[in-house]
DNA sequence: TTCCGACAGTGGGGTCGCAAT
DNA sequence: ATTGCGACCCCACTATCGGAA
């Protein structure tokens, strides 16, 4: 197959706004691809690759050649040299790197470019991701949508998943196992402002668990042999010994577990996330680091045991055997309780030994993998500030020529000017974009990169944030971690803004 | 007919490893 | 030694579609 049909179908994708449109567009090609290709084309219709990452971004993908006239780049053509393009690695690979996307995009037209531009930059933008792939792949193959995300769930890899379904249809989907040691989609968790909606949403009684500001793990174990992969099934087993040295103290051969890796203070505080991040992400001197830095597991969900699968069985029973399996230090803290008073002070408990929040679960629900469904939900505490709009930076995709992401500031009544504590785009209504793109434009003060507009400091923000983080880019040496708009304060000027002072007293 | 769950999109701060400067 | 780049940890929120109620 031509990749010049691959993308005229995204372009068809992208120029349908209903879902139901869009599977039809998707599931008509997969009806046309052959099994060689059909992994490549599902692949790149989903916004993947099948190599995953090359090593090639943005910046790389800057100017390209001038484009061919006629497509003739087929489907394996381009995934052999972008397997190619991968695999280059030592001194002078960037430029060997550059030289050979650059032959790449010679092969292609200006169609074809675009497209994988946008694609090795992850930015496909045509309305389509997994979720409507999967549907796609149902309707192409015949089989139930269940049964596709249920192997997906499973093998954690659609364009495998959805190649197996054109080939085998539901006969093969249902022939995907969970395999020790190729790591299962995690189960992600919606969520609430507060306990009591957390609880209503789950019904009661339900599980309440510690929410730990760490990285997710889930931990495979083969006789000797353990692997560890994070939510992005990335494999980090050499970065966290610790935890494969836990999971071969415990007395099961065979076990599939789902928990968090954390850096603690000796008083069991947990360390800022940027210590933990820092720690899982280092893959040089470990063995110096972990005891700089050492690592602590808390294993939340069990999803096999000894020869058994668990997924289907309901959370209470998982936890059960879990609470068998593991010694009790190694299980996150948890209360089961229907007693809404009880429940939030467990979550005041848990803000109170310096803890992210909690997740709270529904005792019924199955390890549903992959969707941000309703069986488990997050509830943390919500921080707020008054800061100045400081600039704005103009939108890309469905934000073109709106002034989007601002850049916000805190008063400081030292020098009467404002610092600098970060930027958000979050929280703003199609309204408030365009008022704020003409309210913005009126208040532009100084001179343009055509990127940013640079704004009198005269409006307040109203300001959500999760916490202060120590920043080496901010002029403060701080920033405001997950900041996101609630409203605008036409009631307060600039200088009744909260100050420096106040931002630097949250961070600790 | 209205409601609500799932999905895609829009980007945020920080850090690491590697190659280039 | 420092910088640029790609990748990946953590993530919140809104708009939209379409099935459920």
């Amino acid at each position: 197959m031509l990749l010049i049909d691959v993308v005229r179908v995204s372009e068809a994708v992208t120029r349908t706004s209903a879902r139901l449109g869009k599977v039809g567009h998707l599931a008509e090609l997969l009806g046309r691809v052959g099994p060689d290709e059909a992994e490549i084309a599902i692949a790149y219709l989903s916004g993947e690759l099948p190599q995953r990452q090359v090593g090639v971004g943005w910046r790389t993908l800057q100017e390209p050649p001038p484009p061919k006239l006629a497509a003739t780049a087929t489907l394996t053509d381009v995934d052999a040299r972008l397997t190619r393009i991968k695999a280059v690695s030592g001194p002078g690979s960037q430029a060997v790197r550059k030289d050979l996307v650059t032959a790449l995009f010679a092969a292609l037209t200006s169609q074809e470019q675009s497209f994988l531009t946008r694609l090795l930059a992850g930015e496909l933008r045509q309305g389509a991701l997994d979720g409507v792939m999967i549907e796609a792949v149902a309707k192409s193959s015949g089989a139930p949508p269940a049964d596709v995300r249920r192997a997906l769930t499973l093998r954690g890899w659609l364009p495998a998943v959805g190649a197996a379904a054109l080939a085998g249809g539901v006969e093969a989907l249902r022939a995907f196992r969970l395999e020790v040691g190729r790591p299962v989609a995690p189960m992600l968790a919606g969520s609430a402002p507060d306990v009591a909606t957390a609880l209503q949403k789950v019904g009661a009684p339900a599980a309440l668990e510690w929410k730990l500001d760490g990285v997710r793990v889930q931990a495979h174990r083969s006789g000797d042999d353990v692997r560890v992969f994070t939510r992005t099934l990335d494999d980090i087993t050499a970065q966290v010994p610790e935890l494969a040295e836990a999971v071969l103290g415990l007395p099961h051969l065979d076990l599939v577990l789902d928990g968090e890796v954390i850096a603690l203070h000796d008083d069991g505080r947990p360390q800022p996330f940027q210590i933990t991040g820092a720690r899982v992400a280092s893959k040089l001197d470990v063995a110096a680091l972990r005891e700089t830095t050492p690592l602590s597991v808390f294993f939340f969900d069990v999803l096999r045991l000894d020869g058994r699968d668990l997924l289907d069985l309901p959370y209470e029973q998982r936890h059960e055997i879990l609470a068998r399996a593991v010694p009790p230090a190694l299980l996150t803290p948890r209360l089961v309780t229907d007693d809404a008073g009880k429940a939030q002070e467990f979550f005041t408990d848990v803000v109170r030994s310096g803890h992210e929040g909690l997740v709270v679960k529904a005792l019924p629900s199955p390890y549903a993998a992959g969707r941000r469904g309703a069986g488990w939900i997050k509830v943390k505490p919500r921080h707020t500030l008054d800061l100045v709009v400081l600039a704005a930076e103009w939108g890309h995709g469905r934000r073109e020529g709106k002034l989007s992401n601002l850049h916000l500031g805190a008063r400081d009544p030292d020098t009467g000017g404002f610092v600098m504590l970060g930027k958000t785009f979050k929280g703003l209504t199609d309204q408030l974009l365009a008022w704020q793109t003409e309210r913005f434009l009126e208040l532009a003060d100084g001179p343009t990169d055509g990127w940013t507009v640079v704004v009198r400091p005269e409006l307040v923000v109203e300001i959500a944030f999760d916490g202060v983080q120590r920043s080496p880019r901010y002029p403060g040496g701080m920033a405001l971690r997950f900041a996101r708009v609630l409203r605008y304060r036409p009631d307060k000027r600039a200088d009744e803004a909260d100050t420096v002072e106040t931002v630097r007293s949250l961070m600790l």
